[in-house]
This record gives structure tokens, sequence and C-alpha cells, in this order.
DNA sequence: TCTTGACATATTGTCATACAATAATTATGT
DNA sequence: ACATAATTATTGTATGACAATATGTCAAGA
């Protein structure tokens, strides 16, 4: 059980939370396309709140580099070039290296028998092929790691580079057979993590992402290589 | 030289950026202490802009982490606890780390060049004691360093916990002993770029990262123990 | 047919204003 | 001195306005 005892009294969410958190949902599920553009007013009545709290949650949205604005012109939802997802993927295996790293040291008992529980899961939604259960399954074995982590600058970007990662795989779809591998390089990753071993979670981490990386990078430069004629041919 | 020789035209920069470039400028610069209170409307009297500006700022910043916003209260400059700071300099490791990498992978000579040029500077700012020039010829380094990397996202990130360090440091003030020490090992740091040695680039500079965590952390610790008074004495 | 310019429309960026909900402060009564 | 009520300040959100900019249309001219 998690522990769910607090009597901590949470104060609703402001509308701005729940619209960005709506906004940032829907583009990690792919809801808008890349490059797509994104009118304020429409999100007004798409959501049902005023201007004022659109424009706020775009800022935050920009600010995580999910949208980008363009002068003028407005919002627009981030492409992700295959350059930029290289250093996505960099990113995240230095970062989510640090944090396993710091789980295999410092998680207690408890939360590694957590994350042994998430993995089961996991492995459950990944042969069913559904966006949001997906998404949320993982969002909670994320959770689980980066709360016995214990670095929360970490496990903020860490989820800011999750949510652009997903935008990718949401895109260009992922493949059946990387799930399967995915799975396996996770449990070996939790067998270091259970023998408390720092290193060698770490090092399994890093290639579990470069594995990822790999397969998604292939994926991306097929697509870019068809999806963007040479300017050439356009000009005559 | 830098090549400046572009066409672009650049769109002035809007009111809601340049609010909150100057907010971020003064955080850094330490003119806000931690755990002040922000009044919206002073910052607007402040600025001369429009409160829908100044929230919009303000929400980059939240983004950023470097206000945190209180529900009903509204905007505070965030305190840095001596665990987040800890969080702090484990990221900056780990991404700077990356970007050494990169850039003594990547990085033409010409922008190595550069980099030498920016340590010389560096070492004449860091005896004369000027916050200001201070900060923008750190920038400019960093500016290099990151351009050379080519990776965007670890850039991203990393000119955000620069921005948090550096209010770390324009508070609890930084040691004149520890900048002797500091040039030094930068130096190390441009001698194995200059080798385009990549691994012993990104050992110099966890190394140097280390070190000023060490100190920075220590003199967090001395000063928490004092500003903190026990909660026990406040009870009676 | 292609360019140019004029005009019409849509959208953004910014401001001003309003007001309920909440928090902080002060005054008041016991 | 302490609880309670009244007052004030501030936030969170919505609305309306409008100049500046971008986009789309269309007719005139080369």
């Amino acid at each position: 059980m998690t522990s769910d005892m607090s009597l901590k009294i949470v104060a609703s969410p402001s509308v701005r939370e729940m619209t960005s958190a709506r906004l940032r949902e829907a583009i990690a599920e792919g809801r808008f396309m890349p490059g797509e553009r994104v009118v304020e007013r429409q999100l007004c009545e798409l959501m049902g709140v005023s201007r004022t709290s659109v424009r706020e949650a775009l800022r935050e949205l920009e600010t995580e580099g999910l949208v980008t604005v363009v002068p003028n012109k407005g919002p627009f939802i981030s492409v992700i070039s295959v350059q930029q997802a290289e250093s996505i993927y960099q990113v995240r295996a230095v970062l989510e290296g640090l944090a396993v790293r710091l789980f295999a040291q410092r998680a207690t008992d408890g939360q590694i028998e957590e994350l042994s529980h998430a993995v089961d899961e996991l492995e459950k939604v990944y042969a069913a092929f559904e966006v949001k259960a997906f998404l949320s399954t993982k969002a909670r074995f994320y959770q689980i790691l980066l709360d016995g982590a214990g670095n929360e600058i970490a496990g903020q970007m860490l989820r800011n580079i999750h949510i652009r990662a997903s935008q990718l795989r949401a895109t260009s779809l992922s493949t059946p057979q990387r799930a399967q591998k995915s799975i396996g390089e996770i449990r070996l990753l939790l067998q270091a993590i259970k023998a408390r071993d720092p290193d060698a979670a770490w090092a399994a981490c890093v290639k579990h992402v470069e594995h990822a990386a790999d397969t998604a990078l292939a994926m991306l430069r097929a697509q870019e290589k068809q999806e963007t004629p040479p300017l050439r041919t356009m000009l005559g």
C-alpha cells in the first residue's frame, strides 16, 4: 500500500493548473500534432476558461519547451527535430542515471518493493497497447523512482523530459518488439537496485536509455526522410 | 571574431520577455532575498507594465523554479534548502559533465579558442569582486561552452541551474580563496578540451563542480544553523 | 500568367477594469 | 489577554478593448 494517511489539506487545483495539466496531457498523448498551430480563443472555448488562464498556462508549457511561441503569430506545438531528440535522450541518460544511482543508495526497502510492483504492472500494460494506461503506469513507475532518489531538481527535469519523449513515441509509434527488450532491460535495472549496487544500476539505466534512443532515433530519421521533401523540388 | 554577418531581423523583445528577463537577473544578483514576498502590483509600478505581463513573467519564473507561488498568497522568491542545493549541484555535475564531454568532441577549433579567451577574462574578473561583471563574464563562458556542445536541451537546463547557483552565491557570499582554486580547475578542464580528450574533460568538470558544491554546501549548512533558531525556543 | 498593391479579416500582445475568494490585520467585546 | 468580528489587501479569474502584426482576397497592371 502507498501510505496515504496524511491529513494535509490539498487546495483544489486552480483553473490555470488544470488548464496547463490537461494541455500537457494532451500533448503527451499526441492529441496535438507537432507543428500544429494553437489558437488561444479556440482553447478558451474548448476548455471553458478565459484567455487570461489559457495564456498563463501556455507560458508554462512554453517554458517547459512543449510549446513554441512565434512572435505575433502565437503558440505552436513544438516540433522535435532529430537533433533535439538526440539531445533529449542524452540528457535523459545522465539524469536518469543519476536518479537510479541515488535510488539504489537511498531508497527504503519499501520503496524498492513498490518499484518492483510497478515494474510488474508495467509489463502487463506494455503488451496491451493503450496509450493512456501505458502513460499513467509509466508515470507511476517514475513517481516511485524519483521519490526514492530524493533529488527534487532532477525529478522535475526528468518529468519534463519524459513528456517530450512520450510525445515522440505518440507520434512516431513505437514498435512492439522493442517493448519486450525494454522490459528485460528494466528488470535488469531492478535487479541491480535490489542488490543495492549503484554502479550497476547506473550502467543498466544508461544502457536502457541508449537502446530506447537508438530505436526512436532510427524511426525518426526514417520518418524525416519521407516527410520533408527536399526543398529543391518545390522550387522547380 | 564571432561571426555576426547574418541578415536575420531580430524582433524587438516583447514587454513580457523584458519583464521576465529583468526579474531573472535581479534574482540571480540577489536583489531579492530568498523567501521574500513579491506583490504583483508593486512589480507593475516598479517596471511600468501591466499586471497581465507581470503575471505571465512570473509564470515563467515559477516554472523555472526561481519563484514559488503559494495559492491565494501569491509569489515568493524561492528559498533553497540545503537538500535542494545538494540536488542542484548533483544535477549540475551530470549536465555540465555531459556538456564538456560533447564540447571536447564537437567544438570547432575556433570555439575552443573562444573558450580559452573567455577563461582568461574570467580570471580577471574573478579577482575584482563585482557581481554584475562576474555574472556576465561567466554567462559568456557558458554561452560558448553550451553552443559548442550543441545540446540545446542540456543548455537550457544548465542555464536554469546556473541562475539558481548564482542566487546561492549571491546570498551566501563566496570566499576569495575558493576563487583561486576554481580558476585552476577550470584551466585543467580547458587543457583536457584542447587535447580533445572527452573523458578527461568530463572528469575535470565533475571534480570542479564537486569542489564548488563542497564549499557552497559547507557555508550553507553553517548559515542555516544560525538562521533557523530551533522551533522549541519560540514556543517557550 | 505572374507580380504588385490595396483592402479586409483574424490573431496576438498588452492594457485597464472588475469582482469574488482568500489571507492578513485591526478593532472590538468580554 | 483572548476570541471574534470587521476591515483591508491581495490574489485568481474573467471581460472588454485596441494597436500591431500576419494572413487572405482580389483587382489592376506588366
